[in-house]
DNA sequence: AATGAATGAGAGTTCATTCAT
DNA sequence: AATGAATGAACTCTCATTCAT
């Protein structure tokens, strides 16, 4: 799917721009110039490689959710038990209240409109599946080692996972306090780890 | 508290068809218009009642919120026992396919801006302060009655089970599928049960 | 010409609210709902008595020069000397900063559309009118008596005393200093004696 | 004073459609499209340029008295004597009745603007501040000559000349006859020159 | 006689998109 | 490959005017 080979570097560079505008600015507030000038191109640059705004927005988000995938999948996969894979989705998934601030925002933006959207929807789908599959790796790991209760099923208990872990930094984002972040973290862990045990 | 000589219910006319127009359409497609259409006034006529399309948001998620809490502080009072208001709890928030669906879209909407803005933020945290007063209640007796774990700190649990709530309907959401709406309810209430109990 | 007896009162509060809010505001900043407001009447009495906008300001130009006429007709005719008619004159037309100051703002509104449209024009060249018999009359009286030069021609000499305290009084408007309205009229009137002098 | 990146040409085009749609239509009747119908381009290039409605007519005053009192100024140096010289501005002042009026039409607009608006007036007080300076110039000449009455004073002179320059135009505009402009030239002209006279 | 709610045409302005250079 | 001038559709907002009460 590599569509442009000699500008893939300067694609990421919008890509970022576009994420770091949007998350100043917020959906509405967004332009191409604003893209452009936070990529410091020029706005027909912008239109050169995506085509159309509603393009740059849906592969940013694309871009965004592989990125946290990728990253969360690397932490988990670097632990052998199953708590400590737990400990590094969280830990993943709070890195410190200003990416999570950032991303957040951003991400709160797409999902307004992926409930919309199905473009949106799709993209945010298979970001959803991917953490469906680290928490069903965690979970099923648990289970044999006999720290978390057999009788979950994966399917129906991996979601939530995710949702607590959303809902919580979304109850985080609200509050606008970064010293609050530890707290929240520590009190998604605990509810994560109330959900699994056994 | 009577703060409009104008028309209090077509004010109320025009916040719901504002909230139809923004669940159907969300933010950036709503427009004075649109908006006009749904209440079947004209276009002046929104102007008229609320002086600004902004103000006509603000005062939407104000009512919106306001509306769920009382709805949600109603259900739980009525009922004796901490699981019957625990169970009355998530009922009212989980009120069938439809209602979520129109609610969840405006509200992430709202979410999206909140996190950046001011006026919509203290809204939201308003809201947010009512269902923690909800959850403290729930917890605090279900603590007197022996089913939830002593140790728990409303103030830190109350956010958590929201976090839950919230979390588990954006994730139903965005699965865009009526069916599931009874399972992630059940889901729902399960991880909460398992957060509080002893 | 008395249109609407009962009323006449009702009508000159209106065009002196007018009449202010144009002073203060401007052409393009003046609307029906502070012309109301100034007249502290509802928006649809301003309707009601004149029938629309522009007429309120037709009638308010046509006022208001010819209140202006009247009271430097009545200063002049009070005179029973050529210099005295002459000071009187000039004296009647710089009664001061702050009525100078709003009679010429809005007179300056209405020059402007004057020149363009042919009903203020008519309004105002009665006014010319007007002053043009006043100047001839101080004129005519002065060559009797011999202190102004036999050979001007009252036809030719009338605009032009006018014009001298319009540019006078237009130049002072622009200096927005109440402190130099004395030296403007001094001015003013050594010009326009110089300009009839033997 | 490169002020412009963008095609400092293109402004001048747009600056005298704006110039000619004023003094056709006036301040209120005039908009964006029809400036820029008169520019024959689009109504965004208008805002493209300049920034807002507002810029444009800024800048339209500022142009048209810079090259009124340009082109006075280069009249008057043109001849050696005072008389010439005096001759000269007021020929450049009335340089016929087409001319006469689209200015004073565009003129009698902004100076009704600048009763109020301080940006206008500072523009205004710049161009009167040209013309003392060339009545200034003329006048010393002539004392020197001993053409002039040699007590006047050029500070309190100066203005009462253009008074009575613009104060003859307005009374010509309103007239509104073409036949009549070599009047009212030969009037100011008479007018000025009674009152340098010895 | 008086009100002010309602209307909708039209204003200034924004901005994604196009395209000549 | 890159620019930014140009476009015009669509937005919010204003306000003269109408009209039911």
């Amino acid at each position: 799917m590599v569509r442009y080979k000699k500008s893939e570097e300067k694609r990421k560079q919008i890509l970022f721009a576009a994420f770091q505008a949007l998350s100043e600015l917020g959906y509405d507030s967004v332009t191409l110039q604003t893209i452009a000038d936070h990529a410091e191109v020029s706005k027909g640059v912008v239109h050169y490689y995506f085509g159309s705004k509603e393009a740059v927005l849906v592969e940013l988000l694309e871009w965004l959710t592989a990125k946290i995938s990728a990253k969360e999948q690397a932490a988990v996969q670097e632990q052998p038990t199953a708590a400590g894979k737990l400990k590094a989705y969280i830990d993943s998934a709070f890195p410190g209240p200003a990416k999570n601030r950032s991303f957040y925002r951003v991400y709160l933006d797409f999902l307004a409109r992926a409930s919309r959207i199905p473009v949106y929807r799709e993209i945010n789908q298979r970001f959803y599946d991917n953490c469906a599959r680290i928490s069903t790796e965690v979970l099923t790991l648990g289970q044999k080692e006999g720290i978390f209760a057999k009788a979950l099923i994966p399917d129906t208990t991996a979601p939530v996972i995710r949702a607590i872990i959303d809902g919580c930094l979304i109850q985080w984002l609200m509050k606008d306090d970064d010293e609050l972040h530890a707290a929240y973290k520590e009190s998604c862990y605990e509810a994560v780890m109330k959900v699994l045990r056994v």
